[in-house]
DNA sequence: TTGAAAGCGCTAACAA
DNA sequence: TTGTTAGCGCTTTCAA
């Protein structure tokens, strides 16, 4: 491996010269430049990395948490993340819990250890106070989910607005036994969504009814069993608005085998507008959230942060979309 | 930062032993190792894993690089990735090319200044020659896609044999006019596929028309305009095979606006299984491709060669299955 | 504009 | 079983 003293050798001058032309070539004279680079080609040098991170202290790499990678929502924050990160020079690490709390431990350790240079977290769960703690301590950033009280920049949508529109707009097509199928509680998405739900029901006076609400989890399979479950129920709801769209199509397939027609016998709505969305039988009615615009805005913050650029711990709340397509039946209503 | 020294000072043994303590704990005596613990723990001390990384020149992290994060073939694979690497102590650097090939060059830089141990190739285009030279000097490992010639451990399945079942599944449902839509042919298992239906076609003396054949790209959109155009033709196919499931929905969604019939008036299949294909109206046939192991078995040789353990550059073929569902008719058939 | 030289914190060869 | 010690290759301060 040919290293910087080679380089210098061939060009007559220093290591502190071939450094410098590596690092702030303005700093030295033209010619010069131009004998270091000749021999820097001429030898195929590359520098070390790994000797340049540990002069200087910093990995150019950020860490990423996301709670499970097969999910659209995440991997499309994740490009957007990374999107950025390119452009900034800095690499992206996974770190995939597998939605395992133990895991978390483990990534923080990353940051104390400085085989990163900064965090963003896709999730916090349980393990609030860790990283709550973690926080004060080093540059992170929330994205899509928020946490209460953290003192950490967070890019996140309007979720109580968008359960409240969702709700507001089924109520307004007629529908008064309105379903929410909530993904788990310990995501504080979750809980918006869940709060604009119940904020819409207060203000057109619908009772909330705990017959018609399931906490279940974001996958397929939990929205297919909470159809087979809402609609095995004597009080069987008209419309039902899902915590997101995996769930809105695994709860389709559930009423489709149940000789259930969507939209005409059961309206539905999603959350997230997912790419396989707008081709669903029947297309879901869904909030779309900009989540690649997320994961760009969320490492654009942390590299100002990294950068000690001194920022007030906000909440950028960015703009979701209301998009009606046929599975709440407002085209069949003609509303 | 507490350093090496300040716990070997505190635990009154060199810093020699506290690097052993770390490391090879079986080479010193219990008892101090006990006292190194306890410095460790009062201490709160981390080592300075860069400092390690440069004096070990190894970075316990490999690069994964993959064509789109948002396309749920490459999210499984890294997942199962992801998984081993995290039991064996490595971190995965993600390399998501959005399809640029010159991004190629930016992560061969990787290997070569040692910011990664080894790679994980999902795909390998156009940028072909740059890898197979770099293969030769770095570990690499294949996944999911091949590269003729390239002297490399490579996970796949066998997509001329799925290809193959596809095709013949369709002829025996008695269509003759099989359209085949294939993903980019610069991806050698597009490729595969369309030999798999042509050597179908062959086996059953069904002439290959250039007017049933498609060379897209394997996205929605473009199963959606290949579909349009296709059914626009005077000689129209009564089934399709599509080089992935995405692409398939995409197809029977322009069906369906057509006002065909899916699977009565065109039975469809699609490839890869991908969790939404179960759910999807049609139920789609596919093909169902072990993503998590392809993941985890390449993330095993990876290590494998790493370590300096030899390993006969070859092909590792994992089982697929063929799934029928709906979407090819073969259900409403009664075969 | 350039060079000399001092480390960054750790590991591992060698000695004891 | 433990300690001494010599770097790993780079960056950066200080001096020229």
């Amino acid at each position: 491996m040919t290293k910087m003293s080679d380089v210098a050798k061939l060009a007559n001058v220093s290591t502190a010269t071939v450094s410098r032309v590596l690092r702030n070539p303005k700093t030295v004279k033209k010619s010069t430049q131009q004998k270091v680079f000749e021999a820097i080609k001429q030898l195929d040098y590359q520098p070390n990395i790994l000797a340049r991170r540990f002069r200087t202290n910093q990995t150019k790499t950020i860490l990423v948490v996301v709670p499970s990678l097969t999910n659209l929502v995440f991997s499309e924050i994740i490009a957007g993340i990374d999107r950025v990160a390119m452009e900034q020079g800095y690499q992206v690490l996974l770190g995939d819990t597998n939605k395992q709390l133990e895991k978390a431990q483990n990534f923080i350790n990353h940051l104390k250890q400085k085989q990163v240079d900064g965090a963003i977290l896709l999730t916090v769960r349980l393990d609030q106070d860790l990283w709550k703690e973690i926080a004060n301590h080093y540059p992170i950033v929330l994205a899509s989910d928020f946490v209460e009280d953290m003192k950490v920049p967070t890019v996140t949508i309007d979720n109580v607005k968008s359960g409240f529109e969702v709700t507001e707009h089924l109520i307004k097509l007629g529908h008064r036994k309105i379903a929410h199928v909530s993904g788990s509680a310990d995501v504080s998405v979750s809980q918006e969504r869940v709060k604009g739900y119940c904020k819409a029901l207060r203000h057109y006076d619908i009772p909330f009814d705990s017959d018609l609400f399931i906490e279940a989890d974001y996958s397929i399979e939990w929205g297919y069993s909470s159809v087979k479950k809402l609609m095995a129920q004597k009080s069987n709801p008209t419309a039902i608005f899902f915590g997101n769209d995996e769930m809105a199509m695994g709860g389709i397939k559930a009423a489709t085998e149940m000789g259930i027609r969507v939209p005409e016998d059961l309206a539905v709505v999603g959350f997230d507008d997912i790419k396989f969305s707008a081709i669903y039988n029947p297309p879901l009615t869904t909030i779309s959230q900009p989540l690649h615009e997320m994961g760009k805005k969320a490492m654009e913050l942390l590299v100002k942060i990294m950068d000690g650029e001194p920022l007030e711990t906000e909440k950028y709340v960015l703009e979701s979309e209301f998009v009606v397509r046929d599975s709440c039946g407002a085209k069949i209503t003609g509303k």
